[in-house]
RNA sequence: GCUGUUGUAGCUCAGUGGUAGAGCACCUCCUUGGUAAGGAGGAGGUCGGCGGUUCAAUCCCGCUCAACAGCUCCA
């Protein structure tokens, strides 16, 4: 008999060589019809492989992250199945599973595929799946593996094979298909019920472009119809969210081809938006102590040299600016720390100084690859909420966890509720590579472990994913679809104090070094819109909405009166239009709300008598007559109940 | 940078080897209308750029530029 520990801590007895599905049976049928494979000791299997030792044993089911990916794999080699039955030629190279679905690379041998086939190949793998084919492992040694793959004709397999240890390698078979795999899978195909075949795309063989070309099919299958629909809808939705397309449609910013690619024009609303968001960080900043200083987009080569920036990226960069003068350079600035190190450095500092927050927003440039370029998310010219906290190596932990309050601060007035925090460690067992002092390392580290717990934020570590400058805490949010997106970051630096010889003298009279603190809430404000307009479906929160309202007369005859109600409103600093358009109501409460307007005032004979508008809001329809101090009010309550919540 | 797809009016898109069309937006006029599209007329394009084939190219071919997707997830 054996031991097995259950995840709530209960322990039962089996026998020696029962699977992980018998032990899920003798709980519930239930259960069991929905294990996709198990975690024995921490290690995946297959759910039907043999215990045969006392074990720790979680079952994993469609609610696992592993459970997921075990049914996707399974997933790639029904589609390989599909395909081979399909079109015999086709040789396949790997198939692993992905966060949302699976892949699988394959050569067609000079076929095509279109969007056209992908439903018969849909059709093709449910079919399969149907047959309830088991997912049968055989360990098999390396001659035969080899022998196998050879008379098949499969030289992309052999070429696996190569790298692979003899006595350690496996095949899986389902139905009529075979394949070298390590495994694990579920039980059998059965438990695939809906299959959607993606996208395909061409994938260099091993990555390499002087590689042979692959068709990469992309796929994902769910253990429930009603979930694939579900996908699909996610889909359209994020399709509908884009960021690029509403930046178009709410005329927030353009791209042109004669500025260049990458480089982001902001067009009145968006650069209303992006002034909205400045000074909402400033005013916060500046109640946090923050300094605002201001920097040149250009500096000497010197700068970078000393900063080492010239050295990591200066030949993947912008090239040098010359001027007439011989052999001088100047370089478009790619980060803002340099320049704030040398405004610390201009004027000596006491331990009572510090610590010192220099804040700037500002614009960096960065030669991005061509086709790493997308929107707003990825660009050649941007600018960073950027501050820089020069601080005691004692002073780490609380200004993190001031820092960790303005980033929440900002998270919950802009809507995102769900974050969790990515703390990146050093790697243990290679102290070396990073720059900066054994203990100073160890209580930032600590510091930062401390002040998320602190905070109560959800917290991953991430050990060895540390820059070599410093630990770091980045935030990764989720949207109101569910995607993640890294936003803020904190990063601990100790290299450019070193390299740019700051200093500040102690109580001791002595000299010491500072530590450089690099934070962002925001990241970048390009990066930063994107994901917000996304993340609210272009309706942002009535702070930021570029037009708050639109006055929407019912004539002509009312547009002097809607005009006055604007310059009303305006001086409560609440910003919007008049739609003084020769339309009618409808025509321009259609309009309006397409636009996203947050707040309609139809104005006509009746408001104007009484000094009152009709107050509509956007998606929600008319809400009533009120005066123009009512609705007044109703903007400034509206806008603090998006900001009720905990001030800094 | 590499591979593929795309590029026609401000926007969304149709179309053809004989130099172009729709809807929306825009302008003018009629209409002055009370909660999601009133009517009529008009203006607007070197069909991304360069070169080639052809009597003739927006369409075919080559190059180029840009946008989009992928190129990292190694059984």
């Amino acid at each position: 008999m054996i031991k097995i520990t259950l995840p709530d801590g209960s322990v039962r007895e089996f026998e020696k060589g029962t699977t992980s599905m018998q032990v899920a049976l003798s709980i519930s049928e239930g259960l069991a019809r929905n294990v996709l494979a198990a975690k024995v000791n921490n290690e995946v299997v297959d759910a039907n492989k043999a215990i045969t030792e006392d074990s720790r044993l979680s079952l994993l089911t469609w609610n696992d992250d592993e459970g997921k990916n075990t049914l996707w794999h399974s997933s790639a080699h029904l589609l390989a199945e599909a395909l081979e039955a399909l079109y015999p030629e086709v040789k396949f190279w790997v198939g692993p599973p992905l966060e949302n679905g699976f892949y699988y690379d394959v050569d067609l041998n000079g076929q095509t595929l279109s969007p056209a086939d992908f439903e018969k190949i849909e059709a093709k793998m449910l079919e399969l799946a149907r047959q309830n084919n088991e997912f049968k492992r055989t360990d098999i040694s390396k001659a035969d593996a080899i022998k196998y793959f050879t008379d098949k004709g499969d030289s992309y397999k052999l070429d696996l094979l190569e790298r692979l240890e003899d006595g350690n390698i496996s095949l899986y078979t389902q139905g009529n298909f075979t394949d070298l795999c390590r495994g694990p899978h579920i039980p059998n195909t059965g438990f695939i019920k809906a299959a959607k075949v993606l996208s395909i795309a061409g994938a260099y063989w091993k990555g390499d472009e002087k590689n042979k070309m692959l068709t990469r099919i992309y796929g994902i299958t769910f253990p429930k119809d009603k979930e694939l629909k579900e996908y699909l809808v996610l889909l359209e939705e994020a399709k509908k969210r884009d960021h690029r397309k509403l930046g178009k449609e709410m005329e927030l910013f353009t791209f042109s081809e004669k500025v260049g690619m990458g480089l982001p024009l902001w067009l009145p609303k968006g650069a209303m938006l992006r002034e909205r968001l400045i000074q909402f960080l400033q005013k916060a900043q500046l109640k946090a102590g923050y300094l605002p200083v201001a920097t040149p987009h250009i500096a000497l080569k010197d700068l970078y040299v000393c900063s080492g920036h010239y050295e990591k990226y200066g030949a993947d960069s912008f090239q040098p600016i010359k001027t007439p003068h011989e052999g001088e350079e100047f370089f478009l600035k790619p980060m803002n720390c340099p320049h704030h190190c040398e405004i610390y450095k201009s004027s000596p500092k006491s331990y009572k100084d510090l610590p010192v927050r220099y804040a700037e927003f500002g614009t960096v440039y960065r030669y991005e690859q061509k086709g790493e370029l997308h929107g707003l998310t990825r660009v050649r010219g941007f600018t960073q909420d950027d501050a820089h906290l020069f601080v005691r190596p004692d002073q780490v932990k609380e200004e993190f966890l001031k820092v960790i309050d303005l980033v929440l601060y900002v998270f919950n007035a802009l809507g995102f509720k769900d974050y969790t925090a990515q703390v990146s460690l050093r790697d243990p067992d290679n102290k070396t590579k990073y720059i900066g002092s054994d203990e100073n390392w160890a209580l930032a580290e600590q510091a930062i472990i401390d002040s998320a717990a602190e905070k109560g934020l959800k917290t991953v570590v991430e050990t060895g994913e540390a820059a070599f400058y410093g630990p770091k805490l980045d935030f990764m949010v989720k949207d109101a679809i569910g995607r993640k997106w890294q936003l803020g970051t904190i990063q601990v630096d100790y290299n450019l104090p070193e390299r740019f010889e700051l200093e500040y003298t102690g109580s001791d009279n002595l000299k010491h070094r500072p530590v450089m603190i690099h934070r962002a809430p925001f990241g970048s404000l390009e990066r930063f819109i994107a994901v917000l307009i996304e993340h609210c479906g272009g309706n942002f929160p009535l702070w930021l909405s570029p037009d708050q309202f639109a006055i929407l007369p019912i004539s002509e005859k009312y547009n002097d009166y809607a005009k006055k109600v604007s310059e009303l409103l305006n001086i409560s600093d609440i910003r919007g239009l008049v739609d003084d358009r020769n339309e009618k109501i409808g025509k321009k409460i259609r309009d309006n709300e397409v636009n996203k307007i947050p707040f309609m005032l139809v104005v006509g004979e009746k408001e104007e008598a009484d000094g009152t508008v009709a107050v509509r809001e956007h998606g929600k329809g008319d809400i009533g007559t009120m005066t123009i101090e009512g609705f007044s009010k109703l903007v400034q309550s509206t806008i603090d109940n998006d900001f009720k919540t905990k001030q800094i």
